[in-house]
RNA sequence: CGCGGAGUGGAGCAGUUCGGUAGCUCGUCGGGCUCAUAACCCGAAGGCCGCAGGUUCAAAUCCUGCCUCCGCAACCA
């Protein structure tokens, strides 16, 4: 049976990190419908891989002292082994420093300046010298550098744009005309109205403040934006070629079924992409699904205590399966989804130990029990069965119609339910009473029957999301798994097949015990984390003039409010003995302004004046970083209010 | 008035497009059962659907105003 072909892909991750819990949501959801669309008669290519250029890249290897192509191979490495963790299915691994990829685009990037799409033009604005940076006009402080205070000038760099908006009604109409193309629909409507009906203006697609990236070959000295890098992955990869000369892979499955990204960059798949795409000639994918967020829930596992949470470390607590169920199940389709270890032991305890695990397991050791394993005679039907078979025979077409819209979580529910109605069932036929009666052996055999049915079809419907659990229930089974026509028929199970032995799926999980082997596993860890923070880099020694130049004086606080719409912001009023003046200070995240009135603290008192939220600073009250989400003031409650510090 | 999202029994969510008995999972309590992982099955309690107005025969659902929370942007002198 083959439906045809199915192209997904994921986003590629950036790699200027190792790629948290939810970059992992996304390789997981995209693997979960891969699995499924082959499943279900598809011939499918799954595409992921990683985008390792930009300026980021660059400075992070600066810092670690490596050369940017070693770090990003560092960090490749890193997304794949946790995308292998995860156990996802992905047929292509793209990686942007890939040569053959660089060519293309550099290809793609010519063809569309000779066509004139792309043209040189300049970016101008106020041009710090020294600091080498551009600012506008509202940056600037006193017409001068924000930065440094120097003088700024009027200067223009030259650059590469691209004229979107000569595609803007063509893409308009291509929405309009196909309503499923941005997914979910609220972000379609956002997309139109922050950035199409606007208007849009032409993009910046080169940049030469920095070099790591894709040279124009025709002007070497500018890199090729990273987005026009990145994007371009969906067709080089497969073997887009720009004379037409494409690979096989390319001409089979472009263009893409699905495009699942995050809600953030749905602007660059929606817009960008598009029309670069337009640009070129070629079709366009068919839908992308800019999926929510994963969250974080509270204090248990947040980042005050610096704990970001690794798929790794999840995999390694609880087991990959319960972690792809989790993260599966309990995502909303459209809204963000809040992870907690409290959530993820209770859905392993309901769904997968009690409700999956538990029927596998009394089913098997039932059939092992009355029959030795081997089931014969199961021809002893009875009405109360019906209900049973025809809610396996419904579930397939169910998920089949929730996977089409990608509701994965839906899909699984509908699982779940049909397991919830087997264990009724064993309630309704007691297998445990027709076994004391050995005029009701076939009619016991029947009941088993057709349990072990709806456990075939389930775990083959549960295959694409916990792929290793379906393979460990086929295994107690003893048969070998089929593909989606073994799920749309009941009875499958050939007469004397014996099953194999029972043993747990999922155990059952005591919270309390379980958080606090969560708390001793961050505290093994912590040490290995704890040594980044006492490195403080030194910065180059001063003579005391350099320090004389700094006035320290003691104030008290007379008025501090929070400054309205500010999250970060104070606004206080001191008092210096001779003089008062407003400082404006960015720790409203750790003091409420009560906590400070009446305070004395240090102030750098000869700061150049500077411009917050519309709202005057003159000077910087002094406090200290005491640990990553900690700020405390130096108070000097014991010094007379407007003393110098010497 | 920067952009956006959300407020529904103790917890997590659905329902809001196209008004008409408020639903699911977990938890709690009671009962049943013993094949099974103290699992499974049945039943019950628990909700002025953020607040205040309005439209309507009828509002969780539509309209107006407000409050709270959360992302993003801006801002950490």
């Amino acid at each position: 049976m083959n439906k045809g072909k199915y192209f997904i892909t994921t986003a590629i991750a950036y790699t200027s990190g190792k790629p948290h819990i939810g970059n992992t949501y996304e390789i997981v959801l995209a693997d979960a419908i891969a699995r499924f669309k082959r499943l279900n008669g598809y011939d499918v290519l799954f595409q992921t891989g990683t985008d390792e250029h930009g300026q980021k890249i660059q400075l992070k290897a600066e810092e670690a002292g490596i050369s940017p192509q070693a770090y990003v191979d560092n960090i490749a490495g890193e997304v794949k082994k946790i995308w292998d963790t995860m156990n996802t299915s992905y047929d292509i691994f793209a990686r942007t420093t890939n040569k053959d990829h660089e060519k293309t685009v550099q290809k793609i990037f010519k063809k569309l300046y000779e066509q004139g799409d792309i043209y040189k033009g300049k970016y101008e604005g106020w041009y710090c010298v020294p600091d080498e940076s551009f600012y506008t006009e509202a940056q600037l402080i006193d017409g001068k550098c924000p930065d440094c205070g120097r003088e700024v000038v009027w200067a223009s760099e030259e650059a590469y744009f691209f004229k979107l908006s000569k595609y803007q009604d063509r893409l308009m109409k291509y929405i309009e005309d196909h309503p499923d193309f941005i997914q979910p629909e609220a972000r379609k409507n956002e997309m139109i109205n922050n950035f199409l009906k606007p208007g849009l203006q032409d993009l910046c697609v080169s940049r030469t403040s920095f070099t790591w990236g894709i040279p124009v070959d025709f002007d070497p000295k500018h890199v090729i934006y990273v987005w026009m890098d990145a994007l371009n992955n969906y067709i080089t990869f497969p073997g887009f070629d720009i004379d037409g000369n494409h690979g096989e892979l390319y001409k089979k499955y472009w263009p893409a079924d699905v495009h699942l990204i995050g809600k953030d960059i749905l602007r660059f798949h929606t817009i960008y992409w598009p029309i670069f795409l337009m640009a070129l000639g070629l079709p366009l994918p068919k839908q992308v699904f800019g999926h929510p967020w994963l969250l974080v829930g509270d204090g248990k596992m947040s980042k005050s205590k610096g704990n970001v949470i690794y798929a790794d470390d999840l995999t390694a607590l609880y087991g990959v399966d319960a972690v792809r169920y989790y993260l599966l199940h309990d995502i909303p389709f459209a809204s963000d989804g809040v992870l907690t270890h409290e959530l993820l032991i209770e859905r392993i305890n309901s769904d997968l130990a009690n409700i999956l695990g538990n029927l596998v397991n009394r089913t098997i050791s039932m059939t092992k029990k009355y029959f030795g394993g081997t089931i014969g005679n199961f021809e002893k039907h009875e009405p109360i069965d019906d209900e049973l078979i025809s809610l396996c025979l419904e579930t397939p077409k169910k998920v089949e119609a929730k996977m089409d819209e990608l509701k994965v979580s839906d899909a699984i529910s509908e699982i779940i339910t049909l397991l919830r109605r087997a264990n009724k069932y064993v309630d309704e036929t007691t297998p445990w009473i027709l076994g004391k009666d050995e005029s009701q052996k076939d009619r016991l055999d029947t009941v088993l029957y057709n349990l072990l049915e709806t456990i075939r079809i389930s775990a083959t419907l549960l295959s694409p999301f916990m792929p290793e659990t379906a393979e460990k229930i086929f295994k107690q089974l003893n048969l070998e798994m089929g593909g989606w026509e073994s799920v749309e028929r009941f009875g499958l199970i050939p007469k004397g097949h014996t099953v194999g032995d029972p043993s747990i799926l999922f155990a059952r999980i005591d919270e309390a015990q379980k958080l606090q082997e969560v708390e001793e596993f961050y505290k093994a860890k912590a040490p290995a984390e704890e040594k980044k923070t006492p490195q403080v880099p030194e910065l180059p020694q001063i003579a005391i003039d350099d320090f004389a130049k700094v006035q320290l004086r003691v104030a008290k606080v007379l008025e501090c409010e929070n400054v309205p719409k500010s999250k970060k912001l104070l606004k206080f009023k001191l008092d210096l003995g001779d003089q008062t003046r407003q400082v404006l200070s960015g720790i409203a995240k750790w003091y409420k302004p009560e906590d400070l009135i009446g305070h004395n603290v240090i102030v750098v008192s000869n700061l150049k004046p500077a411009k917050l939220m519309g709202l005057e600073s003159c000077g910087m009250i002094l406090s200290a970083e005491c640990g990553e989400d900690d700020v405390r003031v130096i108070f000097a409650d014991h010094c007379e209010k407007g003393s110098v510090l010497a």
